[in-house]
DNA sequence: CATAACCCTGACGTTAACGTCATACTTTGA
DNA sequence: TCAAAGTATGACGTTAACGTCAGGGTTATG
């Protein structure tokens, strides 16, 4: 209300610091500066004097890695391919519905390779998912069975009052 | 037909070779004895001259850990205590079952005590299970949508024949 | 029964995915 | 404005899960 006094709250320079960033990921600041190295998620911005900023995107793109690696075990590497073709793919989708086919034969001709490419990489995914999931499902009915035969056991044990003949 | 002149067919030593167990399973003799040091699978027998005998019900537990590796992305120590829990509720059900309530009561409560807690092993593990098939399950359906983009997209640019407009 | 084909036990090498530490610079908050 | 807290950049350390290689026995087979 009164005169701007330059009193700004917080962040001289906006965005989250690193270990802010990673505590919200519950990752190490160190694997966030290990995946910029490698190329798999890299800050919106650095203040003049060097700091990464994460916006709230960059934090979705991490949580997106992390779902990857921890979900579907992929490595970093499979990561990154599979993170450039999304963001191939999304190129194309924006810039195909923006200049409505103001592309050469050629450029079309690329773009379809690429979605193919893509589409490939996704249905190769799935099916490897699928047959993941199958074996996890099988997995689980083996453990519910197992629990239900330790739950038989332990009421047996209970129901034979100490030295029963 | 002829009088058998000591012609048997194979393995003066019964048994599968390290290599052959390895190459039926997938993995490298290496694997195999490097599963053997830290106690997952031994074989069940050895030749005189110092050999590894695999028989079919090694290849099956190894087959189970390859499993639990493979699908459910634990390590090898995790492994490890899991079966070492599964092989002790083994003991249990077998020897509980033989000679019925034989045993004093401070057995018994030292049974229960094991069942107990390779019950709650289990369930927890189970949960563990639960959560990542809905995680993947989540993601499987978001994979098949962009595969359906894919596939419009392509048709689009199909029909779109060269340069149309 | 000789010999090619395996296998044994060390023991050192390798890779991914970070951990840790030193040194120097930035940012923040009183 | 100035100290405390946080950060950047190397660079070396660590762990799991094997790979690989040497030197020397063992097995299968023509």
């Amino acid at each position: 209300m009164s005169t701007p006094t330059t009193t700004v709250p917080a962040e001289t320079e906006s965005g989250i610091r690193i270990s802010g960033a990673a505590a919200t990921a519950g990752v190490s600041a160190r694997t966030l500066r290990y995946y910029e190295e490698l190329g798999l998620l890299t800050p919106s911005l650095y203040t003049s004097g060097g700091e990464r900023r994460y916006t709230q995107s960059d934090l979705a793109q991490l949580a997106r890695i992390l779902e990857l690696r921890e979900v579907l075990g992929m490595n970093l590497d499979e990561i990154k391919e599979f993170l450039s073709f999304e963001s191939r793919l999304d190129v194309l989708r924006t810039s195909y519905h923006a200049k409505k086919d103001a592309t050469t034969p050629q450029a079309q001709a690329e773009q379809a390779a690429t979605v193919q490419e893509a589409l490939e990489l996704i249905e190769s995914l799935a099916e490897q998912l699928n047959a993941k999931l199958a074996r996890m499902d099988l997995f689980r009915s083996k453990l519910t069975a197992d629990a239900q035969r330790c739950r038989d056991l332990l009421s047996e044990l209970d129901h034979a009052p100490a030295g029963s003949l």
